[in-house]
DNA sequence: CTGAAAGCGCTAACAG
DNA sequence: CTGTTAGCGCTTTCAG
């Protein structure tokens, strides 16, 4: 095995044919004789040749890369998403290459650094604290889709009529929410702010409003800032004071930290208040009680945007924004009489749970 | 703003200066004098210029790029893992291609190609189910880093005594676990498996090991091997019917599904038996009740593993295997004491279902 | 069908 | 201190 790596020079000169030739033959170009190919690509292979793709993206300007930054891979959400991208990108044979910005401008500008100059065909931003305007000059002339961005500009929620704006339907998700706990008889709501993002924002509000349009009482705000466990504990302390009907958190992760510090007070969901998160991590159908929430299809996002961008590339023009539809899951810790049921089953798979409830029951 | 990308010559043109001197002034090399580089870092930013690293790799024939495979960015230890490399690469100016694998050996090749291709300076290899040649020599000569290697001829563990493995000292983890548990009077053990894979496998051998050596009975193998409802259910009904006095799952996925799927059965954690989980990630403190686990340092493996991969880029000789410890978290869930005990916070492990524990009780 | 040659954008000698 | 000149490995006219 040769120390450097193999090059088409080397498989030219392995081989007796040009440069060329070898190009065309290891593309599968239709101008070249079986014969001769089949020879190259034999040679290739036993000198153990891999194409450079620096060098071929050197000269085709085009480097078969989307960049996509996350807020944090450590999220379930965030992974998920990654994950899709990941999947639709490699399946039409692009890579990725992985950034966390982690809520941080800084951080997010030197990843668009980063993209822009390994000239990335296309790059997906999540939950991105940028503008669009800066995102795109910072990486011009790809085209950038923006997942669930968090620019203050979006707050109003109106704004991202724009083109390649990818986001979930967290208003109707809260409405569905809210709707859902009225219908239950639930009426001193509170909800529990996260890091005041634009998202936060925008469930908050949609929150009060759907509740004066269906002339419920206002619902209480708390706030758990840092998302830390203290703060957490300062909003299960008011909320034990103050005994609202139903608790809805800006995100499931909230939602079951909530849940866990509210044990200390001995307030039990849903005997004494409901719950609710937002996003449906994997985790919030393993809460016990199982948790109602909002779910999105994150994975299926993460698909959806490099889809996107796929398609921006070959037409040259980014595609319209698109808001996907959410779904309200409800569960257990909306479910008073699941406290009495003893573990009544949410949305399991059908054939599964009656079967163990029989036996159970025997 | 110019269509096209902006090329050291642009900048070389509007400057006066040459080629040269403008790749020098931009690396910020001494050898050239301050005003000339102010100069031209300045039209530099004017025109908006960004380098292009694959014109630069082509020559410097070092990319500043690191390929890392994990098997699915949706799990949490996975997403934790990537963060942390992530990170440590970012930090010192290196970029992440990403890749899962999904435990699929073919589709962790093409992503080893796809390394190859990129000529990734450095390539970690997470959960792979891949042989360590294969897997050198397929990115070769580029070094390789095993995290948590799962192929069959680690299962042995004391295989890869060789170098450039880093992985989380499972044994270790395991022996932590039998201890507490024997210690805390649990004798009727049973271990739940997952996937079948190395880790796996060990893991329930290290615990039979322990058993033996501590003359305790031999604990009941179970599987779970899709990882699916369907046979975690199977599990549960198992566990129900033979009423072990401890259960050590193969990861905290696998024990929260668990105890979410023995609520049916009625069986309470810990009152009716322990519950033990491996890997420590985020939800198993919040679960209810909390779960005793291992903790892996994850993110810090991670970061680890860029960290050697930097080392061995440098130095040119791969860094010898690392075995991190792990440290057992003892939770709620093998606690026998907590669902009696009053006052501190973790008191009421199966608090919200006090109706159904009387229930069953009774 | 195949080859020769001209770059893609950048760096690295090597001269000035 | 600065400029000239070869390439890095590959694709792509343009000729044969």
């Amino acid at each position: 095995m040769p120390r450097a790596h193999v090059t088409i020079a080397d498989v030219a000169r392995a081989t007796g044919a040009s440069v060329a030739t070898v190009s065309r033959a290891l593309r599968e170009q239709p101008e070249v004789s079986a014969e001769t190919r089949r020879r190259i690509i034999r040679t290739a292979r036993r000198l153990g040749y891999v194409p450079n793709r620096a060098a071929r993206s050197l000269v085709v300007r085009a480097t078969q890369t989307l960049g996509l930054l996350i807020p944090d891979g450590t999220d379930p959400i965030h992974g998920q998403v990654a994950t899709g991208f990941e999947q639709e990108a490699t399946s039409h044979g692009y890579s990725v290459l992985l950034a966390n910005g982690f809520d941080n401008p800084i951080q997010e500008r030197s990843a668009l650094r980063v993209f822009a100059m390994h000239r990335a065909d296309g790059i997906a931003l999540m939950g991105s604290v940028l503008s669009q305007r800066e995102a795109r000059t910072a990486v011009r002339p790809s085209p950038v889709v923006f997942v669930n961005g968090e620019h203050p500009s979006l707050a109003g929620y109106e704004a991202d009529l724009s083109t390649g704006c990818l986001r979930a339907d967290d208003p109707e998700g809260i409405k569905a929410v809210v709707q859902h706990l009225l219908d239950s008889g639930y009426r001193k709501l509170v909800y529990v702010g996260g890091p005041g993002s634009a998202s936060d924002l925008t469930r908050r509000d949609t929150m009060v409003r759907a509740l004066a349009e269906a002339r419920a009482p206002r619902p209480r705000i708390l706030v758990s800032r840092s998302g830390g466990w203290e703060s957490v504990d300062t909003v299960a302390a008011a909320v034990a004071q103050s005994r609202p009907d139903a608790v809805v958190c800006y995100d499931d992760k909230l939602a079951l930290r909530l849940l866990d510090a509210l044990r200390v007070y001995g307030i039990m969901i849903p005997r004494d208040m409901a719950l609710v998160g937002f996003d449906d991590i994997p985790f919030a159908r393993l809460a016990n009680p199982r948790l109602t929430t909002v779910a999105q299809p994150s994975v299926e996002m993460g698909r959806l945007a490099a889809a996107m961008l796929l398609r921006a590339i070959h037409t040259g023009v980014i595609p319209p924004s698109v808001r996907l539809p959410v779904r309200l899951v409800i569960r257990e810790s909306t479910t008073r009489e699941a406290a009495q049921a003893g573990g009544k089953p949410g949305d399991r798979p059908a054939g599964t749970l009656p079967r163990a409830h029989r036996n159970h029951a025997d």
